[in-house]
DNA sequence: CTTTTTCCCTGGACGC
DNA sequence: TGCGTCCAGGGAAAAA
């Protein structure tokens, strides 16, 4: 599941290969991944490729642009050439699930692939007023809040500390591998209420999960299941998982076996030895 | 306003 | 082998 992380990993592919080129033809396969008139987009230069949260904007001239949402399976691949997808792992231009194909002035083919079709492609008029309506309603990214604004966000809320760092609204990227393995990292157990975090606590989880998502990026995001770069290829971070996913398993800082709980209906890992 | 619930969607894992 | 059931889960929208 795509979170920042992965999202920025094919941000920044997008923006280095995307910028200053043109958009010649849509395909759309899917009609319900695609909104907005094509034709908005058609032959207008891409000037950036923006990320808030895990949303991407591809922005172009005339103000127009691109919003983007890769949800649960969505991806963004590219192929430069026709012949580049003999050597993807998988056939975009003919595979079931390539929602939307998009090909590119001087050759090269975008594909947006989705198997559950719950991420989508938006042309808009106006990408930046609809880049700063959604910045609007989101948090601030991990980077951008101060430990004191973290802290309060968190002292108003007895929701489970788990799904408050989930909410886009108070904090805008973490998704659930990055949650999990924040929460272990910070030796705090998911399910303790928001509010009861100290001031230390609540300063430690921030850190941790700006390290955890530091790592993930570095690593190119984690593909432990459908998450694919925009080369097609995998990022690193699923060899790497602290608790994520590794039901049973040992736990790597004090060999206590990992147990699987629900938290906000959302699957959760948690050492129950140094996880208070 | 805050919080909870429902829904969207398909493939893979698992039990019998 | 095949079939049914559960699970993965971000976010919009509706309900509480």
């Amino acid at each position: 599941m795509p979170e920042l992380p992965e999202v920025e990993t094919v941000r920044l592919a997008m923006e280095k290969y995307l910028v200053g080129r043109r958009v010649v033809e849509i395909q759309i396969r899917k009609d319900k991944v695609w909104q907005g008139e094509p034709e908005i987009v058609i032959n207008k230069k891409i000037n950036s490729v923006e990320r808030v949260g895990k949303y991407l904007f591809v922005v172009m001239e005339e103000g127009v642009g691109l919003a983007i949402h890769l949800k649960m399976t969505g991806r963004m691949v590219l192929a430069k050439e026709p012949s580049d997808i003999s050597e993807l792992e998988l056939d975009y231009e003919e595979a079931p699930h390539t929602r939307v194909v998009m090909r590119l002035d001087r050759g090269g083919s975008l594909y947006y692939w989705d198997t559950r079709m719950f991420g989508y492609v938006m042309a808009k008029t106006s990408i930046r007023d609809w880049l700063s309506k959604v910045q609007k309603k989101l948090g601030p990214e991990p980077w951008d809040i101060s430990e004191k604004e973290f802290l309060m966000k968190l002292k108003k809320t007895s929701r489970p500390i788990k799904e408050v760092i989930l909410d886009q609204h108070i904090l805008a990227g973490v998704g659930n591998i990055y949650a999990n393995d924040s929460l272990w990292l910070s030796r705090i157990d998911p399910r303790r209420k928001a509010s009861s975090l100290n001031k230390k606590e609540a300063s430690i989880l921030l850190s941790s999960i700006q390290k955890v998502m530091e790592r993930g990026l570095e690593l190119g995001g984690a593909s432990d299941n459908t998450f694919r770069n925009f080369e097609g290829g995998r990022g690193g971070y699923q060899n790497e998982f602290l608790v994520y996913g590794r039901t049973k398993e040992p736990c790597k800082r004090c060999g206590n076996t990992l147990e699987r709980v629900v938290v906000g209906g959302r699957g959760s890992w948690v050492c129950s030895h140094c996880q208070v």
